[in-house]
This record gives structure tokens, C-alpha cells and sequence, in this order.
RNA sequence: GCCGAUGUAGCUCAGCUGGUAGAGCGCUUCCUUGGUAAGGAAGAGGUCACGGGUUCAAUUCCCGUCAUUGGCUCCA
């Protein structure tokens, strides 16, 4: 039998017989390994375990902890679901059935009529589990083009006949475990007795092939492991995720609600969100002053040729609110859907001279949207919201520094916030549809140029590039943050424009004396008010910092003993809870102060907000009037003396 | 918009196979209490999302609408 060189990750290479599988390999050099391991690495290629290797090659084993383990790990859960589901509803169809980033899914169709509630959920879990136990073997064949589908024309499966037909003959694997067999390119693990904790999730519909015009299958979700034990933390991190959801949080701090009569996706800010909204707010108004923006205020409504002329018109027009319409015939006005038409109007108010730009004009700007009902969530998809829009007018040689204004801007935002883990995707044009993108293939590569370079001037980590994401109008960099369930949500964004400058005419006049065509920059920092407080809220958990608390000031009484006091106090506006500030400013506190303690307290301590430089504290003295106010190092030290002064007195 | 689930007091939820509703927290009043973000007593608060149907009778069954929600599609 002949011998072949398996090199591994640390580039010792040894012998073994051909036809040696990965996880004889990795049972050679233990047998826990052997348990552990999930999937192999071939010369880099993901690969089974009980594949044979008849090659030299490199090789990598994957357990659980490795995203490729994983992978392996649930894309043989998706097939042991799989199995289960034939069992239960026999002829049902099957889509694709793919890991995620938590577990897997599988879409099908159904038979006749036949639905899966999560009422079914037990059972199927059942079932998986028992299927798992009796360790079926995964194997892979290899087919002709002819033998797959001969196999799915048989079997009237529709849906894999056409990814077969998709597929290269020659390329096409079967998996076979128990009594299911499917269409896949693998790998999988040895066998499905590694599958112990089961969990069926959700279903969903989910059109095939992501195409709404095609028919809706059911998307079962779940999610597996390997022991019981990290099923249940699993579970239990789901849960403590469910305490962060800034709906959840929204409602107990009286941050904002929504009521069915005034409308779906409408929010309403209570008083404690209207003032952590206008901190905000307040907060980037000052950084865009300082930074050359000037504030302008547009109307709600514009008339309907405004929007034909912008182009929303016809992207939002019939998916959108519907025109108002006026006591004149044929006179019709829009919800604004965007701001950009509003201050492409005011730039062009007057003529403006290459000396005069960049034109910086800043509003909060409120937008309305009719979303589609399915997709309204919380306060970060709505149909009415507050974008901290701004539209940069420049000229194309100043796109590059502009831009990276911006970048400082948000980044800004992000470090007062504490904002750490996000992702910045470039969006570029797709090169090879140069069609779907209006402008001159010029003004695009020095607009994604800027964009890139910009970006790494800035040195902005987890950076992303995709290419085919650019809107039609210009390319685009967004920054990304996930939500307590681990969704992606888009905050800031800044997208170069050349296609409204375009459409409204815009021009200014050059050096050369001549009429030139400005670069617009549309940026939002937050992205909207909505989704930026949402996103504010999961991430603190509702612990803001002080001055961004919906209350202007919070009495602390301190009694005699300031010792004891001291660390509570400091601690408490460390921090900062506003569950624990609603508890402390209740009336039942403040009614006992009034009551029967205040005469006894010397000194109140008035807790305030100074937006940036941090907390201040004003100490009052009974009889005495306010001291004045002092940061948290003054408050630390005027602690400690007052506390000396009072043992020199004993 | 589509597929699924949900909609009971301010909040979190119970209410099995139909006979007009409960608990905990919160709220109000009073009482107790120098350890107290405490204890006790009494009380207020719900046309069981809305509309229609089946039934002698519907919160409970059926249909529709609205809203919320997990996804899909779409997007800040």
C-alpha cells in the first residue's frame, strides 16, 4: 500500500497508508481528538472526516471551537432535521438547507396543505434526537450530472433539480445518512451520533431563491450542539439578550412608546426620550458648528415635482405615503421621504462661486416612509423618523478631505458613546454592471478612490468592502452595528452623490470662470434619532452616561457620616442607571426626605450633567445655599476633607 | 406585502376540553417600624385589541380587521 505525506498546521509532515481518513488521522494522535473533532481541513479545502485522502496533503482538523467545525456540525444537523421532517410529512419538497451563524435552516415545501407550528417543535426534537442516536453514518458519493437528477426527478423534487441544473457535471456530491439523501457539496461530520441538544427555533416563510415573485417555502429554523449543557446556556443567553432589547428597556424607562390609533411605525417620545434625544441632538448641533455646518430648516412637505425632479418620485412614489392632495385641481404635495431635494433647492438659491464651497447644511431632518407592515421593528425600522441629515456641496478636489471630516465626525460620536464594536462597509459599484450606476466612469473611480483612501487615512478598523453595494447615485460608506439578537443595523452613513447635483441643475462657478457641477455628500452620523437611541439603548443596557440622562439632576441626601457615603455615591454615578436615579427621585424618597429626614441631613448632594467633560455634582448645605459645582475628582476630594474636618471636630 | 406566532388590569403573566375574569409587582388610603429602597390592612383599576359569525351562552370555537412579534423581500 503506498504511503502519502500529510503535512500539518505546524509543518511537521508524516507518513499514513492512502485512502487514510481525516479522522483516522486525528485518531492517531488521540483519541479524545478523535472525539472532538468535527470537520478537516484537505490543502485548504473543507472536507469530511471519513473521506478518504489518497494524496500528499496539508491538513487542518476543526473542532466545535473553529467556525469550520461548526459549520460541518450544523450542516449535518440541517440534513438530520431534514430526515426527521420526511419522516414526519412525507413527500415534502426540499429548498437548501444551509448552517448559519447560529445553527441552521432548511427551507421546504410542505405537502398539501400541511403547516408546521411551533406546537410540532417537541416532536421533531424528539425525533432528531433519536435519529442522532442511533449514529448514522454520513457518506458522500460523488454522481454524474444524470444520476443526480435521475435520483430528484424520482424522488419530485423540484427545487433540487434546479440547483442541479446549475450545477457542472463532475462537480455534484450526494450525502446519505440514515434514510435521507441530499443534493450537497459537504462536508459533514462521521456520523450523527455527535448531535446530543437539539433545538427547534422558528419557521418562517422564505421565498425560494430569495425571489418575491417565486413561491414561498417554510424556513424551519434550529440550532444543535454537542452537549446538553451548552444548549442551555445557549437558551440562556438568548433570555439575557430579551432584557436588553430596547423595546423592553424603552417601555420601563418611559423612553417612547407607540399607540395603535396614532399609527404603526409611528413612535412617540415621552419626556425622558425627548430629553435623552435632545442631548443628543445637542450634542452633534455643537460638533457641527465647529466643524463649518450651517443649520437650515425645510418644510415637511414639498410638492410632487420636486420629487419627480430628485427621482424619489419614482422610488418611493407608489410605495410610499400617498400624495396630499389640495383644493387645487391637480396640485399635489409629499411627505418628505428624504431631505436631500429640500437642500438642493436652498443651495440653489443664489449663485455660488468655487470660493463659496464646501456648503455644509445640517438638519434634523423628519422623513416618512411607508414601510412595508412586516418590517416595522421598535424604534429601528419606523415609518416616521429623524435623520441628523447633512448635505456637503463641494467641489470634486475637495471629496477626499470632506470625507474624512465626516469619518471624524462620526468617530467622534462613536468615542463619547463608548461605541466600539461596529463595522465600516465600503460599498462600491459592481465593475462588471457598469450599466445599473449613473455618471462618468471617471467621477466613480475618484469617488471610490477618496472613499478608500479616506478610509484608511483613518485608520478605521473592521473595515469590509463590498463590492456591488454602492447606490445607483455614488458609492458609500456605512457603519454597522448588530442588536441584541445579533442583527445587523445600519447607523451612520456617507454616500457621495453625483446624481442630484445632476438633476437640479446644481452648479457653481469656477476659477476658470466657468460653470461647473458640485459633488453632494450625504451623511447622517447616527443614521436616525430612532435607530441610533434604539442601538443606544441595547448597547448601555439602559445605562447612559450621566449626561445623556432624561433627568437634569438627582438629590442624593448624605448624612454625617460621608465615609459611608463616599463609595455608594461614587460607585452609584459610575454607574449610572436610570432605573436606580427613577428609584432615587421617586416621590416616596423624596416625601421621607421632606418628612422626617431632611432637618437631619447637613448636605445634599445635587447630581447634574455636563455634557463631555463629565458629571458634575453641586454640594448644598442645609441653612447654607449651594457650594458649587464640581467634577467627580472635586466631589472625591470635598468628600474626603469634609470627612477629616468632621473627625477634627470629635 | 408574504409565511408563522401573539394580543387578558400600568407592567409580567395564569385562566384545561365555552357559563361575562384572577396572581405578583405597581398605584391609592390608613396603620406599623431608627435599619427602611421594610412590614401589615383595606381599596381602586379590565366592554378579556376591534368587528362579525356559530351557540341558550364566547375571553375561550370560526372568519375578518388592526397592532405586536420571529423570519423572507426591502431599507436609515
Amino acid at each position: 500500500m503506498a504511503k502519502i505525506d500529510i503535512t500539518f498546521p505546524d509543518n511537521s509532515v508524516k507518513k499514513f497508508e492512502q485512502g487514510t481518513t481525516g479522522l483516522q488521522i486525528a485518531e492517531s494522535i488521540s483519541s479524545s481528538l478523535a472525539r472532538e473533532v468535527l470537520s478537516v481541513s484537505i490543502n485548504g479545502e473543507l472536507w469530511d472526516l471519513n473521506r478518504p485522502i489518497n494524496t500528499d496533503a496539508t491538513i487542518k482538523l476543526h473542532k466545535w471551537e473553529d467556525n469550520e467545525g461548526k459549520y460541518a456540525f450544523w450542516h449535518s444537523s440541517a440534513h438530520l432535521m431534514a430526515e426527521t421532517l420526511e419522516f414526519f410529512y412525507p413527500g415534502i419538497k426540499f429548498g437548501i438547507g444551509p448552517p448559519i451563524e447560529q445553527g441552521f435552516y432548511y427551507d421546504v415545501e410542505l405537502p398539501d396543505g400541511k403547516v408546521i407550528t411551533d406546537a410540532d417543535f417537541p416532536k421533531i426534537e424528539a425525533r432528531m434526537k433519536e435519529l442522532a442516536g442511533q449514529k448514522n453514518g454520513y457518506e458522500r458519493k460523488d454522481v454524474s450530472k444524470k444520476e443526480a437528477l435521475t435520483y430528484f426527478t424520482e424522488k419530485g423534487d423540484e427545487y433540487k433539480i434546479e440547483l442541479i441544473n446549475e450545477l457542472e457535471d463532475g462537480s455534484i456530491s450526494l450525502y446519505h445518512h440514515g434514510a435521507f439523501t441530499d443534493l450537497c457539496r459537504g462536508p459533514h461530520l462521521s456520523d450523527t451520533g455527535k448531535i446530543k441538544a437539539v433545538k427547534i427555533l422558528s419557521i418562517a416563510g422564505a421565498y425560494w431563491r430569495g425571489d418575491v415573485k417565486r413561491k414561498q417555502l417554510t424556513r424551519v429554523y434550529g440550532i444543535t450542539f454537542p452537549k446538553q449543557e451548552m444548549l442551555d446556556t445557549y437558551l440562556d443567553m438568548l433570555e439575557k439578550a430579551k432584557e436588553r432589547d430596547h423595546r423592553r428597556i424603552g417601555k420601563e424607562l418611559e423612553l417612547f412608546t407607540f399607540s395603535q390609533k396614532v399609527g404603526a411605525g409611528l413612535p412617540l417620545w415621552l419626556p425622558k426620550g425627548a430629553f435623552l434625544r435632545e442631548k443628543l441632538e445637542g450634542f452633534l448641533r455643537k460638533v457641527q458648528v465647529k466643524h463649518g455646518y450651517e443649520p437650515v430648516i425645510s418644510p415637511h412637505i414639498g410638492q410632487k415635482e420636486l420629487y419627480i425632479t430628485s427621482g424619489h418620485w419614482e422610488k418611493y412614489g407608489k410605495e410610499s405615503f400617498r400624495p396630499i392632495a389640495t383644493p387645487i385641481e391637480g396640485e399635489e404635495f409629499m411627505l418628505k421621504p428624504m431631505n436631500c431635494p429640500h437642500h438642493c433647492e436652498m443651495y440653489k438659491f443664489k449663485p455660488r462661486s468655487y470660493k463659496d464651497l464646501p456648503v455644509r447644511y445640517a438638519e434634523f431632518g423628519t422623513v416618512y416612509r411607508y414601510e412595508q407592515s412586516g418590517e416595522l421593528h421598535g424604534l429601528t425600522r419606523v415609518r416616521g423618523f429623524t435623520q441628523d441629515d447633512a448635505h456637503i456641496f463641494c467641489r470634486p478636489d475637495q471629496l477626499k478631505e470632506e470625507f474624512i471630516k465626516v469619518i471624524d465626525i462620526i468617530l467622534l460620536i462613536f468615542k463619547a458613546l463608548d461605541f466600539n464594536d461596529y463595522t465600516a462597509q465600503i460599498s462600491l459599484r459592481d465593475p462588471k454592471n457598469r450599466d445599473k450606476y449613473i455618471g462618468s466612469d471617471e467621477n466613480w473611480e475618484k469617488a471610490e478612490q477618496a472613499i478608500i483612501e479616506a478610509t484608511k487615512e483613518k485608520g478605521l478598523k473592521n473595515t469590509i468592502t463590498a463590492v456591488g453595494e454602492a447606490a445607483f447615485y455614488g458609492p458609500k460608506l456605512d457603519f454597522l452595528v448588530k442588536d441584541v439578537i445579533g442583527r445587523k443595523w445600519q447607523l451612520g452613513t456617507i454616500q457621495v452623490d453625483y446624481n442630484l447635483p445632476e438633476r437640479f441643475e446644481l452648479e457653481y462657478i469656477g476659477a476658470d470662470n466657468m460653470r461647473h457641477r458640485p459633488v453632494m455628500i450625504h451623511r447622517a452620523p447616527f443614521g436616525s434619532m430612532e435607530r441610533f437611541v434604539a442601538i443606544l439603548i441595547e448597547q448601555t443596557g439602559g445605562k447612559f452616561p450621566l449626561w445623556l440622562a432624561p433627568d437634569q439632576a438627582v438629590i442624593i441626601p448624605v448624612s454625617e457620616k460621608f465615609n459611608e457615603y463616599a463609595e455608594k455615591v461614587l460607585n452609584f454615578l459610575n454607574n449610572y442607571d436610570i432605573r436606580t436615579l427613577i428609584d432615587q427621585r421617586s416621590e416616596k424618597l423624596g416625601k421621607k426626605i421632606r418628612d422626617n429626614e431632611l432637618k437631619k441631613i447637613p448636605y445634599l448632594l445635587i447630581v447634574g450633567e455636563k455634557e463631555m467633560t463629565g458629571n458634575t455634582v453641586s454640594v448644598r448645605k442645609q441653612g447654607e445655599g449651594d457650594k458649587g459645582s464640581m467634577d467627580m475628582k472635586q466631589f472625591a476630594e470635598f468628600l474626603k476633607k469634609s470627612e477629616e474636618q468632621e473627625l477634627n471636630h470629635k
